[in-house]
DNA sequence: AAATAAATGGAAAATATGTTCTATCGCGTG
DNA sequence: CACGCGATAGAACATATTTTCCATTTATTT
């Protein structure tokens, strides 16, 4: 069982009185919590650099949480760091255990790290195979557009939602087709000639986003694809049609390698139409 | 492709000339080797201490190996630590590299796959700190809890869709906050005690957000908030907390991570609640 | 708006740390 | 057995780092 370190309750401790403490000693607790693994290693005078203050103001924010100085709460981290540096080498046998039991008796983060290194290994072929020209395909495309639909169903929503709010801070009109009401035919009508779609679809495919395409189509505008492979019905009704692979854990799909391709495509769109930094993310009272 | 560590290059000069050394200096070479990981954090004095001899005899073997003195061979094994404690630096910068290249020089590919490097090192940085404790919680929390809202605004609400989507498949009813015709308030109104709350929300923080969670705070329902750190105003009002660093990397915050750890908490719910694939995912006609 | 309290920046004092120097010790060799 | 070389310990020195203190600014309260 893991018991606190004296760190972890310290850095508890700053959470809690974090509200309370005046702006520079705010600044020095968010670099702590930030590089809680380099504390041990820096000097007073380099955290005080890296918060933008002085290494009396980091001084002050030890006493306050009731060391003599920087330098007893430094021990603090220290401890910490060489209780866990030495038994890291169990790490091995505690993997063999948990394979050796079911997923029913597995605890939970041992499923979590399970799950996020599958979609580690999906980015991983994502970077491999992603195909240069139908990227830039791609980008040319929305670049040139006027209009952009955004259409995703389901388990691709939540994708077609983000890209819809990552287009927003560009100069198209975009329009996530979202079915609100049943209305998606009433929401596809206005497409035309010079827009485009994005359609995001995995097997089994959602009839609604195949027959936005083939109104897209119909009313010639190019259609972006994005989905598992050349060979499924949304390769004929697409101009690009850009493939991500999944990784998938537990019997799970996961989704990250979808959302990395989709925000990287905003990316390269964004400088395509180069935008500033500023431009791209005007930051205002609502944002989040 | 590790390349070698300095610090590595000096152990394997140490190890060569180890039978020529003096017998105190031999007894520093071994501490050096057996505690190669903490050198970095230790001052002449310990390491002196720990080998049996004195702090001027440190110096000399420092000096033997052709450095000034004991500080400059501290360095070495300074950097070598930083150099893989922290990738998630190294990420941070090249990131920042990125943006100040001319993107208008840079293939689209180019940009998309810098991307995806920074994506996969987020997720490096998600396994290697994932909080076990509060991941449990969170699992538990949800698994215990009747209705679940989800709420997440701008950039976060894509994640909070596919929450409430991937929760449809467990028996639980599943809310979406959406604000949908101005009606947070109403949406947010019956949530009570039994019931859970997932709030997910980043710098600067959506203030709808913050209203839902004091709201569920009134009405003695759990929260699970989801953001990057433990000092900022979510902290306050959760129960627990899971934190997600997201590069912010080209002046617009990564998600990929954070879509990671969510898929990664509801595969975990899944099997907390015993569902079976079959259950968890029912393919039927409206699949996607 | 004035008074009061709190926070900040900087420099000086205190402390801790690293390095060098020298006297001594031990060991091997002539 | 004496001599000399190198290793060692500890003190003395030099440096770097932390801490304290105080003047100045900034915020808060009356």
């Amino acid at each position: 069982m893991a018991k606190r370190s004296e760190a972890d309750a310290l850095m508890q401790r700053i959470a809690e009185e974090f509200e309370a403490l005046p702006r520079q000693l705010q600044g020095v607790a968010r670099y702590l919590e930030e590089h809680r693994s380099s504390i041990m290693v820096l000097r007073v005078g380099e955290i005080a650099e890296g918060c933008g203050v002085h290494a009396s103001a980091v001084v002050r924010f030890a006493q306050r949480f009731g060391y003599s100085g920087f330098t007893e709460m430094q021990a603090v981290f220290r401890e910490a760091f060489t209780a866990q540096a030495s038994p890291s080498r169990s790490y091995q046998q505690r993997i063999r255990s948990v394979i050796k039991n079911r997923a029913s008796t597995m605890p939970a983060v041992e499923i979590a790290s399970r799950f996020i290194d599958a979609s580690r290994a999906g980015l991983d072929e994502l970077a491999d195979e992603l195909d240069e020209t139908r990227f830039q395909k791609a980008v040319d495309m929305l670049a040139t557009a006027e209009n952009i639909y955004v259409m995703g169903v389901r388990r691709s929503f939540a994708i077609a939602a983000y890209i819809a709010y990552a287009l927003q801070h560009t100069q198209k009109r975009v329009h996530l087709v979202s079915g609100l009401g049943g209305m998606f035919r009433e929401q596809l009508r206005s497409m035309g000639k010079g827009d485009a779609l994005i359609a995001i679809s995995f097997p089994p495919f959602g009839k609604e986003t195949l027959y936005a395409m083939r109104v897209a189509q119909q009313h010639k505008a190019s259609v972006l694809a994005i989905t598992e492979s050349d060979l499924g019905p949304l390769a004929r009704h697409s101009d690009v049609l850009l493939k991500v692979k999944e990784g998938s854990a537990f019997a799970f799909r996961g989704l990250t390698s979808t959302m990395c391709l989709c925000q990287a495509l905003f990316v390269a769109l964004a400088y395509r139409l180069e935008l500033t930094v500023e431009e791209t993310l005007p930051r205002g009272e609502y944002d989040d």
